[in-house]
DNA sequence: GCGCGTCCTTGACCTAAGTCAAGACCCGAA
DNA sequence: TTCGGGTCTTGACTTAGGTCAAGGACGCGC
């Protein structure tokens, strides 16, 4: 239902060149190319290929053959699971400098899940071989990327976890904290999303999301309008999320 | 439930001496030192320690400081997470020449999931350095590990996707069918674990599990008999599970 | 300002699945 | 053989949360 068919436009192109010092201190800023030098940014910059997206448009869809993955260079792309009844599951969000759609590349040929963006965003799409490439020559790079997948391995784990053993209040409310991270006991954050992504990706649908936001409003923990939520009480929302500190 | 503290053990240990020439065989069978040369296993043996489990024992708890993982040499190990009320939901059972407990290592300082062994193991524990020493000096077990890793996200996911999107009967099905992998259309499969270690890893409780059986079996596809289920109409619970074809 | 479409909320309903409490079964030990 | 312990199943009940169908509310273009 988020991705209708007929938003599936094509995503603008360009080649190498261009703006590729842009592109190369872009890559750096994301931890996985941290500390990469000049050269093997050169190349990977060479043999990639930037792609620019609108909002809410489909980068890949689960099951599509994987020649390749995306880092992410501006904007924020969800991954999800559809159901056969066109429910969805969001696994993940990625931001500026994160890659998709490595796993396909690591393992496999296809991707495992579909992939939107959230907003305008702008990727860059490297080929599968100059990618195996890279991490086969950095070592650097193969450890960084090693790190970034535990992280999300733990990531997914607590997802797991919230889905089998938590109920959708306690959920909707860990969520928000993920959110406003930091800063003190009263907080507006910004949902940057619609509710309905929201509730795909609290593993719910939107009816059941605004009923949660509206226990937890009559209880004095927050305030909604439109995609901001006001936090009135943190200290409740924690004991409600059931505080899980983080390893 | 599963783990009562009573049944917290200590596991018998060895030094790396003894029966090293085994242990290096046992590592070599797996994937993720398959083709390492001699000199590398040796070393990862001397600074490893063999440890040997009962079955249902506890391996390491949610949250343990994280000074190593290890490498499954016989048995299984499952890892799961528990809920404040005791619930569990296991994220993966791991079989020889499988890593456990990597994550931590790789990201963090503590284990983020529980793990026991579902039958007497053993397995060497490597301790962090020694760990990251070797992937950093032999790119082709990085590598490796990079696409083991991969493999596990992938198998989140679809735990994430099941558990979201899917009923029990479904998940119970689907659970099954990997199981019985390959093989005619009757066969006999081995549950290799407790119907209530079952239930944690289909996602459920042990009553609802027994209902789901009861239901898969009126309707033909199976029947069951203490750890044993013989599948009847495979292509029935392949409709029951959704068929779905990995990637 | 008006009308329309999208997104969100609300209400009424229904069903999957969790809980609680017995019982049945199996097995090993005495 | 009988007792006692786990483990599994069954039944009756409760409830979270999904579904369906109307309404609102907001934003945008005209």
């Amino acid at each position: 239902m988020t991705i209708p068919s007929g938003t599936r436009k094509q995503a603008a192109e360009s080649g190498g060149a261009g703006a590729a010092h842009d592109l190369r201190s872009m890559l750096r800023r994301g931890s996985l190319f941290e500390g990469l030098d000049e050269e093997h940014l050169s190349q990977l910059v060479a043999r990639g290929r930037k792609r620019v997206f609108d909002a809410d448009q489909t980068v890949f869809l689960e099951g599509d053959r994987a020649d390749g993955l995306f880092v992410v260079l501006r904007g924020r792309i969800r991954v999800f699971k559809v159901s056969p009844k066109g429910r969805e599951q969001t696994l993940m969000t990625m931001g500026a400098g994160e890659p998709v759609g490595e796993v396909a590349v690591l393992s496999g040929v296809n991707y495992p899940a579909s992939a939107e963006t959230l907003e305008p965003s702008e990727a860059l799409y490297i080929p599968r071989q100059a990618f195996l490439d890279l991490i086969g020559r950095e070592p650097e790079v193969a450890l960084r990327l090693l790190s970034a997948l535990s992280a999300r391995l733990r990531s997914f784990a607590s997802l797991i976890e919230d889905l089998s053993l938590r109920d959708v209040s306690q959920r909707l409310a860990a969520y928000l904290l993920s959110l406003a991270s930091e800063g003190g006991p009263e907080q507006t954050v910004h949902l940057g999303m619609s509710k309905n992504q929201l509730s795909a990706a609290v593993g719910t649908v939107p009816e059941t999301l605004s009923r949660a936001f509206q226990q937890l409003a009559r209880a004095g923990a927050l305030e909604t309008s439109g995609r901001k939520v006001e936090i009135r009480d943190r200290r409740l929302l924690e004991r409600v999320a059931g505080v899980k500190s983080s390893g």
